[in-house]
Order: structure tokens, then sequence, then C-alpha cells
DNA sequence: GGGGGAAGGATTC
DNA sequence: TCACGGAATCCTTCCCCC
């Protein structure tokens, strides 16, 4: 097959995605063939080749899917495809303004240029910036070898043994760039930086003013070799001496010197001359030359100023004709945003003109998405964007390294850490945080895999980034196992920023979400608050608990590559073993950093983010009440009369301590021991997490609805196991108020129960509190209504009710039912009933009628309780995760 | 069918 | 002699959910 570039012609078989790029200034009329011979004698073999192999041949195989879909159009089909394109170029030609002038001015060779300016005897060898692993520039000797950006340093060594490679030195050509930016702001201060070295500038009101300017402001010394004539602009500027470095005598075009070359140089008032001066001062102040386009749009003034390089420049006129006169035979590649891929594609479609774009405008329309057609079309007419946006806000963050080869777990967590690390410090120094952290591994053959979590608050700390990398990095690490990872490279990013005005915490505070109770969380449950409930007693809007598993999930999730998601596979978890970290905060730690936070935040309306009356949002004396007001004890559920909170904290405390001493009339037979067994400090799995939530999910319900077996409760287990990030904690905590409109329980919280003055901080009285729910659940499985356990039985952690089923998908359709039916009975004020079971030999499909449907949210974070009846065994998917090498 | 999230790909410098 | 980057953005595809 003749390959896109004419060198695969002769190197047989030689990948056209590796063949030499020579789309490139300063590149022309090389011998292809040779240098490709090079490039493949060097490369085959390798890891890389092979890798490069595999990505090609799945490009052809995209290729191929195409060339089918194209057989299968029909005439009718073409014909409407046809009318669609024709009726959108009347429109877009319509819509076309040439009345923009815009500029792209890209350095010359830029880095290889700097370094030559630097040291002069450079400017006679062929030489390189970058390393013998990748060179990022060449200057215009070394590209006569083949030689160019993006290229390893060893080939390129191989192609030009005389090669001289200079290691980056990015301070100095930013010190460049900061100088070359200076002047670009003379013509338009809202100019467009794209890099160091290139920018567009839109010089249109500069031409305006220009207009009117007399000689001497368009008037600029010339500086010479002696220094003669040196003015302001140049003025200690120079680095060298001379004019220019001279890397370009042999330019195809030799700029026409301005006017008057002396002393001085005048320039004149078009676009053109406005151009040159721009491109003389630079020249002045740098000895660095520049190229630039000038165009009606960014798309042409970018293919321009490439036309004259180096050293030159071109312009398109304003003119229709003009546009589409250059366009006609402009090869696809030279367009931005047309890659090597692209170019392929549209090459085996008889595709390499821009203007051949346009004739088959309906058929790539048949078969590229919308976005590509349309872009595709716009380049066919030669347009492209007008106004320069200087949208600069960020929207990731990321570090990668890499490295030779590292197989070691402990080496791969350390360097992750320091990933982290340096991106935390990143992120820090722009005020940044993100709420999704994505974990980027290359192995040894060059498999390129991400993964990502979005945790329900924003993160930017070493320790919050980590705890998400880690967690993803050990799936990935399981899933090889026995086998180790072997990597080349790790990268850690951050996104999904918020805006600097809502960098809080995605969730409320555990105060703002205790206010907010009483003011939206009626709204939330589309139920009035109570007549009779006293201005301060609050209502959350929906049970702890049941937050607490839409809260585990939502920050626990750990997704995977939906293709090859297991979730799709009936009884496979998505949920991590959670491990625990050395020096990471514990869960008490990192509970009282949260108290911290949320006092901090107590007198700040917006920060609570609700919608509290000043009287709501005064915060409350730790000590006292007033004296209408009474508690419930969020441990015994009894309304406590005591009018004193000290008393009412003691109780609290007791119903807490005295949960194993008969406190709150609990029966103390329970054995610690056969619990949820989350009290101690070793790891701790997620599924063992969800399930206490869930079996908190059951106790609370029970609670309300005044079984006795809810009174029960183990002293000494309470959660206490590690969390992973402070992310985890507020999760664990489920103190997220969400919108759920099924919920309906009412715990009451007063006040200073979160505030506390018993000697234990809100975190802890709230786990504690949630702990003793789950030790009820523990007597629940004493009493023989076992309770679904780490051994995956299918008994329904809701309802207890073992399941006749090993259908997976039927029995957590069931788990949704069960959750919603208690629920929807509490919201009734009715009692639940657990007798119910939808799975016991009958197939159920969907919902009973009565069940609330959950919205969208909810459903989502239901799962849980799905995830905990999953086999352990399938965390490690057997299904090979997609790779970017690709198996897709 | 559409919106949104996740993962990977393409592209650029 | 071994040896193929780093960062950012946008697009595509797939999946889940409504």
């Amino acid at each position: 097959m003749e390959g896109p570039e004419g060198a695969t012609s002769s190197a047989e078989g030689f990948l056209s995605v590796m063949a030499l790029n020579d789309n490139k200034a300063g590149m022309e009329g090389l011998d292809r063939d040779k240098i490709n011979m090079i490039i493949l004698e060097t490369s085959k073999g390798s890891r890389f080749y092979e890798n490069e192999l595999k990505k090609e041949q799945q490009v052809d195989q995209r290729i191929e899917r195409m060339l089918q879909q194209k057989a299968h159009i029909t005439e009718q089909q073409m014909r409407m495809a046809q009318a669609q394109v024709e009726k959108m170029g009347a429109d877009l030609e319509r819509g076309r303004d040439l009345g923009r002038v815009i500029v792209h001015v890209d350095m010359d060779a830029f880095y290889a240029a700097v370094e030559m300016r630097d040291c002069p005897e450079l400017k006679e060898k062929p030489m390189a910036v970058g390393s013998m692993s990748m060179l990022s520039t060449s200057n215009y000797q070394a590209r006569r070898f083949g030689v160019r950006a993006a290229m390893p340093g060893f080939i390129a060594k191989k192609l030009c043994p005389s090669l001289v490679i200079v290691p980056l030195n990015f301070h100095k050509y930013r010190a460049v760039s900061v100088k070359v930016r200076e002047i670009f702001a003379d013509y338009d201060p809202n100019f467009l930086p794209v890099s160091l070295d290139e920018a567009y500038l839109d010089i249109s009101e500069h031409l305006e003013q220009r207009r009117g300017w007399p000689e001497s402001m368009r008037t600029h010394p010339v500086h010479t070799e002696s220094g003669e004539g040196k003015g302001t602009e140049s003025q200690g500027e120079l680095d060298s001496d001379g004019l220019s470095p001279i890397l370009f005598e042999d330019s195809p075009i030799f700029s026409p010197r301005p006017q008057g070359m002396g002393d001085i140089a005048v320039f004149g008032i078009c676009a053109e001359e406005a151009v040159r001066e721009m491109r003389f001062r630079i020249e002045q102040r740098t000895t660095l030359t520049a190229s630039a386009g000038i165009a009606p749009n960014m798309m042409l003034a970018k293919v321009c100023s490439d036309k004259n390089k180096p050293n030159g420049q071109y312009r398109i006129p304003a003119e229709r004709q003009a546009v589409m006169d250059f366009i006609q035979d402009l090869p696809i590649r030279k367009v931005q945003g047309i890659g090597k891929v692209t170019e392929k594609m549209l090459r085996a479609l008889g595709i390499t003109t821009c203007s051949q774009l346009g004739q088959k405008g309906a058929l790539l329309s048949l078969l590229f998405s919308e976005v590509s057609w349309h872009h595709f079309l716009h380049i066919s007419l030669g347009l492209g964007c007008t106004r320069i946006k200087r949208d600069g806000k960020r929207k990731s963050m990321s570090t990668e390294r890499t490295f030779a080869e590292i197989s070691s777990v402990e080496e791969q967590y350390d360097l992750c850490r320091e990933l982290c690390r340096d991106l935390s410090q990143d992120l820090q120094k722009e005020g940044l945080k993100g709420k999704t952290v994505t974990l980027k591994l290359k192995n040894v053959n060059f498999e390129v895999k991400t993964r990502g979590s979005t945790l329900s608050s924003v993160v930017s700390s070493e320790e919050e980034i980590f705890a998400a990398a880690k967690d993803l990095l050990k799936v990935e690490i399981d899933n090889a196992s026995p086998h180790p990872l072997r990597l080349r490279l790790i990268g850690v990013q951050v996104s999904g920023f918020v805006n600097s005005d809502d960098k809080k915490p995605l969730q409320k505070s555990i105060i703002s979400f205790l206010h907010s109770g009483r003011s939206q969380g009626a709204a939330l449950q589309g139920a009035p608050v109570p007549k009779d409930a006293p201005a301060n007693r609050v209502v959350p809007p929906k049970p702890l608990q049941l937050m607490a598993l839409e809260q585990a999930d939502a920050s626990h999730t750990v997704t995977q590559d939906p293709r090859t998601s297991l979730a799709k596979q009936e009884g496979v978890p998505r949920i991590l073993s959670w491990p625990k970290e050395e020096g990471q905060q514990s869960f008490f730690e990192k509970a009282r950093t949260l108290r911290l936070q949320q006092q901090t935040r107590q007198g700040d309306p917006q920060e609570r983010g609700d919608t509290l009356t000043s009287a709501q949002s005064e915060p409350q004396p730790s000590t006292s009440r007033r004296p209408e007001e009474f508690f419930t004890c969020p441990v015994c559920f009894q309304e406590q009369k005591s009018n004193d909170l000290g008393s009412f904290n003691r109780h609290v405390d007791e119903c807490l301590s005295g949960v194993s001493t008969g406190h709150c009339d609990t029966d103390t037979d329970g054995s610690p021991e056969t619990g949820t067994g989350v009290g101690d400090e070793e790891s701790c799995s997620l599924d063992r997490w969800m399930q206490t939530k869930a079996a908190s999910a059951l106790a609370e319900v029970d609670a309300r609805t005044g079984s006795k077996a809810c009174q029960k409760a183990l002293g000494k287990n309470s959660i206490k196991q590690p969390m992973a990030s402070g992310v985890h904690t507020l999760n664990g905590l489920g103190l997220k108020a969400t919108g759920n409109g099924n919920i309906g329980t009412h715990i009451h919280f007063p006040f200073d129960f979160v505030k506390g003055n018993s000697g234990k901080d809100t975190n802890e009285r709230v786990a504690d509190h949630l702990g003793h729910i789950i030790e009820n659940n523990t007597e629940r499985k004493a009493q023989g209504r076992m309770l679904g356990s780490t051994s995956c039985t299918m008994t329904c952690p809701v309802c207890n009710m073992q399941q006749d089923t090993s259908d997976l998908a039927l029995f957590n359709r069931h788990v949704d039912i069960c959750l919603n039916q208690g629920v929807l009975l509490e919201f009734g004020g009715g009692t639940v009933s657990h007798n119910f079971n939808v799975t016991s030999g009958t197939k159920v499909k969907g919902k009973p009628e009565n069940a609330p449907k959950p919205s969208s949210k909810n459903k989502r974070h239901m799962s849980p309780p799905h995830a905990i009846l999953r086999n352990p065994k399938s965390l490690a998917p057997e299904t090979p995760l997609r790779s970017s090498s690709g198996d897709a």
C-alpha cells in the first residue's frame, strides 16, 4: 500500500506513524527513504516499536471500518448529506468575517536559537536541544539530516553523528519569552500566548491607531554590530553582537529591509509593515528571529506563519477569493488539528488538500462526527476564529515522570507520593483545588492506562491527592498480581477545578448541615417541617446512615473502564480494599481537623451555604439553651427534658459509654468479638465498611420504629477504622445533605451535641453513634438473624432476611426495594416490616409499585449495598483493562 | 435518545 | 551501548442513568 507519506513506499512495512514527519520548515527536499531506513533500523524490535506497530494496526482497523461504512452509504443518503453540507456551507459563507487582522507569530527554532545565540560556535554545527531520550527542537542544519523535534536523541545521533545535543534551559527561554511578549503587548494588549515562542495577536485596533501615527512613532533605531544606534529599545538587551544570529542567511525569503537602513528604520502603516516592525523589534531586542502569518482568522494565520519560515512573513489579503486560492492546494496536514491519524484517514478517502475537504464534505459528514466534519468544512472554506479569546482558565494540572523500569510496589507508592507532593505544591501555588484525581501509568511495553477517581470534595494537599492516587494504583497492582506491575511512567493529574468563589468543600459542614436541616430538610423531603418543632430543633433531611451510604459510595467508588467494568457482570464489586496507610491521619485525627474547620466556618453564613435566618445562624452558646428547647438523645432516641445542656451531654456520654452497662435500656449480652470487627486499626476493606453503613441504615430504621433490638450496643466496637483521607472521613460520617426525597427519619441533634462539651468531639460523637447502630446489628447477628457478612452470604443487609437466590442482580434489586420500603414506611409514620422477600423463589422484575422511585442521584448512591454483596474475589477483574495500545 | 462521567486517543508545542 | 518526554486540551467512545 502506498503509505500516506512517501517514505513508506521504499521502506516496505515500515510504520507510517514512525516515518519521518518532515512537515516542518527546513526539512524540504530531504532523502526521506534513507532517513526512514535509519530510523527503522534503530527502532525495530524495540518495545516502543512494537507498541507503535499495534497502534498503527488499530488505526488501520479504524480506516477499514470507515471504508466499510462508506461502502454502505446509499445515493439517497449522499444526496441528503450533500444538501445539508451545502446549506451549512452557505450559512458559514454568509457569516464570513474578513474584517479582522489576525497575526500568528512564531519564533524560529526558538530553543535552539537561544542556545546558538548564547554559544555562537553552535551556529556552525548541527545541534538540537533536549536529551538522548528526546529532543525539543533542532537548528536548521540538523534538520537537513532529518533531525527534528520529538525525535529521540539517540536516533538523531544515528542520523547525524556530529549532532550536538544541548540540554534544555527553560529559565533562559522564559526570560527571552518575557521580552518578546512585551513587544506583542504593544500591538495587542490581549494577545494570546500559545507557548513560550508563539502567540496570536489581533492587530485590527492597532492598525486603526497606526493610521494616524506620525512617522516618528514608526521609526526605530537600528542596532549595528558596533553597537551604534542602540536606542532605548535595545539598550542593555542585546546579549551578543550583531543584528541577527545569522541563523538563516540562506533563508528562502529575505525579509525586505525597512526603509532607511542605517541608524534608523521607518515602517509603514499597513498590516505587513506593522508585523515587519514587530519582528524587527523582536530581533533587535533578542537577536532572535520570528516568523509571522497575517490573515483574517487564526487558522489561516497559523498556516501563514509557516509559509515563509524562517525569518519571514506571509499575508493573505482579506478577500474571499484570496482565501480560497490559498486553501485550494494546501495540504491538510498543514492545518492545526489535523495530525498523522486524521491525515491517514482522510488520505484513505482520497483527501489530501483542503479544497478536497470541501468537495467531499457530504461523505465526511456521513463518516465523521459532527464536530469533526464541521471542522473540516470550516477548513475547506478557509474559516477560523476571528476573535482571540484569552480564556486562561486552567482545566487540569498534572505531573508525570518517566524512569527506568520500576516493579517494586514500595517504589511505586513512593514515587506516586512524590508526584502527589509536587503536584500539590503546584496546585497550591495557583490556589487550585480539584475533585478528580487521575492516575496515569505506562508499562514497559509503552501501554498507557489512566484511572480516575472523582471525590466528593475538592482536594489539593499531598495527603488528599495521594489517598486517591494510591487507591487507584493499588487496584492496578492488585489486578496485575501475582505479577508485578512493570512501570516506566507514573503520572498524577488533578482536574475538575472549582471556581475560586466556591472552593469550599462540595459537601456541607456538619454545622451547616444540621442548621439547614430545618430549612432545607423539608424541601428536600417534600414534607413540611413539623409545626410544633422547636425553634432550634434540628431535623436533618435524611438519616445520617443513609447519607453515609451515599457518601461512602461517592467518595470511594473507583471507576474502572466502563467497557471492562465488571459492574456490568453481575456479582462483581467495584470497590477496593482499604489499606491502612503509614503515617496517615487516623479517623479521629481527621475528624478533629474537620471539626476545627467546621467551627471556623460556623460564623460565616456564606460558608454554610444554607438558608438560615440570621437568628438561626447565630452560633448557639455551647453550654446553655433556651428554656423551650428539648433534646433527643441521638443514641437512645429518647427525649431528654433536662434544661441543662451539660446534663444532656452527660446523658449522651452515658448513653454511649453505658451501652454495655445497661444504660438506655440496652442488652449487654452481645459479643463484641463477633461484631462488625471494625474496631481495630488493621486494614479495613471497603466492602466491610459498606456493610456497616448498610447495617447502620437498618438499625436506624429500627430505632425509630421502636425495635428493641436497636437498643443494643457494644461499647468497644465503635467505628475506628483508619480513613484514607479527609474526604473519606467526611464521607464516612455521611454529612452531605443531598436531595433525596425518600428519607424522612428524624434524628434530633441539638447544636451543642455537635459542638459538645462532654469530652468528645463532633465526629467522635457521630462516629460513635454510627458505631452504636452498627453494633446493634451485631446483636441481630447474635440473635440468629444473620446479617450479610464478608463471606457474601445472600442475606439482605436491610431486612436481614436470607434471600433464596444466587442471582445478584435480583438480589441487589431486593436490597434497593428493601431500602426504599423501609424509608417509605418510615416516612409515612408506619412501622417497618422486614418480612417481605422479593427473591424467594419469585423473580420480581422492577420495583414494586409502591416503592418510591429514587432520583438519579439517590439511585447512584444506593449502590453500596449492591457492592457489599459482590464477591470479594472479583476485586481483581479478570477482564484485561483497556490500554491505549488498544484492545478496546 | 440524551446527558454526564470515565477512559483513552489525537494533537500541539 | 542502552535509549522514544511532559503538559495540556479537546475529541471519541462507551457506559450508566433517566
